[in-house]
RNA sequence: GGGUGCUUAGCUCAGCUGGUUAGAGCGCCGCCCUUACAAGGCGGAGGUCGUAAGUUCGACUCUUACAGUACCCA
């Protein structure tokens, strides 16, 4: 092994090697185990969130492979529609060239050119991580087998009356000029004006005072409505309005839902621009007046001062028109909530647009049920609350986005509108005995994204056709990812499942946290803050950390504060950590937590780790190169801290397994860490070292065989490493597997058993830590050679202190250890007391009485201070009367223990003073 | 407006069904280049667990209110 743990030189090599022994690959055998990849967008690159998530699905998937299991993890990517057109639409504008210049197939091959480079990048830094996928399968959503599916489900769904054709109110991108979803339209609040405006009551001189947000929209009204119980509006009822500006006369409507205290509780309805009023037209018969054209113009509906105006700009000139006339009663500050589109940033405006749906009642039921009933289990539990609320207060789905990249909706229309949905023009024609005479034209439209993700899980394992995958893998083990698709994927892919399989598509969905930069914002390539993980693994120098993060700004103005953050934050770039720091870190990350705030001092404690992992493991090699390695270990044979180590390994191996089935991932993490480093390392090899010293062969038995697990332990974790060290262990004939990932993982040995080694340890550390701590207390330099004294009248005690004689001079570098001697002057001891011993250690010329005076007296205070507080607990009636039995006896315990110390002090205290 | 989560050491976070002297990593302080590792070793200092009340023999843990904060839905 080399003297230098260098991550670089070994990453590389290992990923070649387990591709090349064909390792990711499932194998035929019993149990079988599968994750699907929650499908990255191929708008890019891959961030931290799927970094740490890739992590996640393979620190599982390792596991269950070394547990002997049959082991898929289906790995592709999605087309993501609408991102993905913005960016090569965007990539084009740089060139001056719009998608209209070039047109639908034109455009498409060109997103065809980007999907392929922005899908070899994601899979080639996935590789990078470890990610043990099955590549052989890779799936992209617009594959032809995919494909298929998708219409095949489409022409399902329309058969069964699922999906249809409706003129409905939908949001509508101006910018994009599309419909979106309700999920893809994100509401946020600003400050806006509440403007009131008078209507002239037909036949009559009075008027009506109409508070709205949307003053524009005027020439969509159909009529004003009131609530019935207004008495204000009495005298209204049955009469007509007059709009201002074009003057149309329209009713006065009464209805429950109009909130009495909101402006003036009358308000004007505009049922083909707005959701609520939308409703209050169906309800009424009210006439829907649609104002807009699709780029958000107005149309001919309004009139010709306005019409091929823009909509957003033309509230100023309508109140300006509404001055003049002198009907602007009065304009209030108002919080607004607008609508805004995720993907284009523009202002949604509701609209009246022929689209798909898909119903959803019928399918909404099993998907709650499934989860109801525990068929699908939400780790963490909480999770599943959203899940219903969600789905108990769905709206049928707009399915059909108005852009070029996707699946193209199937069906075909006639001169006469008809609709025919099937597989292609020929089926068409074919099944509804249309003549070749007859012009046919596919729907322009494309399938939401959502639509095909929703059947990945089956899809992805050959589904229409019947595939043993499908039977061997579906449904999935469980789903890992992020709560902010629970609506968008989670659901939809649970409703498809059951809907097409019969069955639900995961047994379990894993929902982890999101990841944020330092400071818990969100990273985003707008705020600049964006790390890209092979940046951590590889390193990057400032400058192209700089560079590559204000590169194609959507803000060029935010160029600077960018650049200095990120100087502020990474004055010398990004040092190289290493794919497996960046796991272990992400796997110490991933708590219960929603958050995730990622910080490179983090890593770079883990990227430690591995360098104490490597060189320990040198260390091991360096001693046992030559012997003979037996895998039964004969534990009685063996020493104090060995009997304990191979104890606590087990120990360990029952806790990992606990905590990967309640997927703490941190715990999972932090219990390897703490007794790798602390038990392993600072005290069981240093250990060892003195039993090899004086000769005891059988130490580098257990040497090995605790290397052994301890690699197996870590690899899901830290798979390059491990598998590196691994690589000398077979090299030295310590094994007979030559690949680490696919050795089996370790089982509990109940036979390792002893029950007092836990006090023994215990013992042999207290005294090992109190000699260590007094001698830096005191400032006595390491190297000087102490005496140490022990008294004990316990013989438990004597015997473990006689048995770990050596092992405790070395441990603290003494001169000697002796135990129930007299070879001491008191006076020129420093003592300390430990449960049934004292121990002595003279310090001649070295330390001043008054000063170990003082440093007992402090102990001393210490010791009464919790005497105290247990004993205030134990003269407390109601404690001792309804308090368990142990626990008072553990009280009780405690007690006598701190009198017998505070005496021992007290007495040190007497001879010191003498 | 409705919902969900969070508030524990300077920072990032653990703390299971109520009983610990409240833990870890990083950072900080002191000593040490000891033959696996200075990306290290040994030792140490930091917390009235957001505030207030309640339940209880006993509350970081349970209940309620409040404050701050984040997200989701409308």
């Amino acid at each position: 092994m080399d003297i230098k743990y260098s991550p670089d030189e070994i990453e590389k090599n290992i990923y070649d090697k387990w591709i090349k022994n064909n390792c990711f690959v499932a194998k035929n055998l019993k149990s079988n185990y599968s994750i699907v990849l929650p499908p990255p967008n191929v708008t890019g690159t891959l961030h931290m969130g799927h970094a740490f998530q890739h992590t996640i699905i393979d620190i599982l998937i390792r596991y269950n492979r070394m547990l002997g299991k049959s082991v898929l993890w289906q790995p592709g990517t999605d087309h993501a529609g609408i991102a993905t057109q913005l960016v090569v639409e965007n990539n084009l504008s740089h060139k001056g060239i719009s998608r209209d210049d070039i047109g639908r197939e034109k455009l498409v091959d060109e997103i065809w050119k980007w999907k392929e480079e922005s899908g070899n990048t994601i899979i080639n830094q996935t590789k990078r991580l470890g990610s043990s996928a099955d590549w052989s399968r890779n799936r992209f959503t617009m594959d032809d087998g995919l494909s298929e599916a998708v219409k095949k489900v489409f022409i399902t769904l329309h058969d069964e009356k699922i999906i249809y054709r409706g003129n409905r109110l939908v949001n509508w991108d101006i910018k994009l000029q599309t419909a979106l979803s309700d999920l893809e339209v994100t509401n946020i609040e600003k400050n806006g004006k509440l403007y009131y405006i008078d209507y002239n009551v037909l036949e009559s001189n009075e008027k009506v005072t109409v508070a709205t947000t949307r003053p524009e929209t005027l020439f969509g009204d159909s009529a004003i409505c009131i609530n019935p119980s207004d008495s204000r509006y009495k005298n209204l009822i049955g009469k007509k309005v007059i709009i201002p500006i074009i003057n149309k006369t329209i009713p006065i409507i009464q209805d429950k839902k109009i909130d009495k205290d909101f402006g003036t509780g009358c308000v004007k309805v505009t049922p083909a621009h707005d959701f609520n009023d939308y409703l209050l037209g169906k309800k009424h018969n009210l006439s829907f007046i649609n104002i807009l054209n699709k780029d958000g113009t107005f149309n001919k509906n309004v009139g010709k001062i306005f019409e091929g105006k823009n909509i957003h700009e033309s509230r100023k000139i309508v109140i300006k028109e509404l001055e003049k006339i002198q009907l602007l009663n009065k304009v209030e500050d108002h919080k607004i909530t607008l609508p805004i589109g995720e993907r284009s940033g523009e202002i949604i405006e509701p609209l009246l647009t022929n689209q798909w749906f898909m119903k959803m009642d019928t399918l909404v039921k099993p998907a709650i049920n499934a989860v109801k009933e525990s068929n699908i289990k939400f780790i963490p539990k909480n999770w599943e609350k959203i899940y219903f609320n969600w789905l108990n207060d769905i709206e049928d789905w707009c399915i059909s986005r108005q852009i070029w990249w996707g699946h193209r909706i199937p069906a075909w229309y006639d001169d006469e509108g008809n609709i025919f949905v099937g597989n292609d023009e020929k089926e068409v024609r074919q099944k509804n005995k249309i003549s070749n005479d007859v012009k046919l034209q596919q729907d322009n439209d494309v399938l939401d994204t959502w639509f095909s993700s929703a059947l990945w899980p089956f899809t992805t394992l050959g589904w229409p056709e019947k595939t043993k995958e499908l039977e061997l893998y579906y449904p999935t083990s469980v789903l890992v990812t992020g709560f902010d698709i629970i609506f968008f994927w989670v659901a939809r892919m649970v409703m498809m499942g059951i809907k097409f399989i019969k069955k639900v598509p995961f047994k379990a969905i894993y929902i982890h946290g999101l990841v944020r930069d330092s400071e818990g914002k969100k990273m985003s390539k707008s705020i600049g803050n964006v790390i890209d993980p092979i940046d951590i693994i590889d390193g990057i120098d400032l400058d192209s950390l700089i560079n590559k993060r204000t590169a194609n700004l959507v803000q060029p103005h935010l160029k600077e504060k960018i650049i200095k953050k990120t100087r502020d934050e990474f004055p010398d770039g990004i040092k190289p950590y290493g794919a497996d720091a960046l796991r272990f870190c992400f796997c110490a990350l991933a708590s219960t937590g929603r958050d995730i705030n990622f910080d490179l001092q983090r890593i770079e404690g883990y990227r430690n780790f591995c360098n104490k992992l490597w060189n320990a493991s040198r260390f091991v090699y360096m001693s046992t190169e030559g012997y003979v390695f037996e895998e039964k270990i004969k534990f009685d044979e063996l020493t104090t801290y060995e009997k304990y180590i191979v104890i606590k390994l087990d120990e360990l191996v029952t806790e990992y397994k606990r905590h990967s089935t309640t997927y703490r991932f941190d715990l999972m993490a932090a219990s390897l860490y703490s007794f790798i480093w602390n038990e392993y390392c600072d005290w069981y090899l240093e250990i060892s070292k003195i039993e090899i010293e004086k000769g005891n062969e059988y130490t580098k038995n257990i040497l090995i065989y605790t290397l052994q697990i301890i690699l197996k332990l870590c690899h899901p974790i830290i798979p390059y490493i491990t598998e590196e060290i691994w690589k000398e262990m077979n090299n030295l004939n310590y094994t007979s597997d030559a690949i680490l990932m696919n050795a089996k993982f370790p089982s509990q040995q109940k036979v390792f058993h002893d029950e007092n080694i836990h006090n023994e340890v215990s013992i042999l550390k207290n005294i090992v830590n109190i000699i260590r701590k007094t001698r830096s207390d005191l400032n006595i330099h390491p190297k000087t050679k102490l005496d140490v004294f022990c008294k004990t009248n316990d013989d438990f005690v004597k015997k473990v202190i006689k048995y770990n004689e050596n092992t405790i001079i070395n441990l603290v570098k003494i001169n000697k250890l002796e135990i129930n001697s007299d070879n001491y002057n008191i006076e020129e001891c420093i003592t300390v007391t430990l449960k049934n011993l004292k121990i002595f250690m003279p310090i001649k010329n070295i330390i001043d009485i008054a000063v170990e005076k003082n440093r007992l007296t402090k102990n001393l205070l210490n010791l009464e201070t919790n005497l105290i507080k247990i004993e205030n607990k134990l003269n407390n009636k109601d404690f001792i009367e309804k308090a368990p039995s142990n626990i008072i006896e553990e009280n009780l315990n405690k007690k006598t223990h701190y009198n017998n110390e505070i005496k021992s002090v007290k007495e040190l205290l007497k001879v010191l003073s003498n």
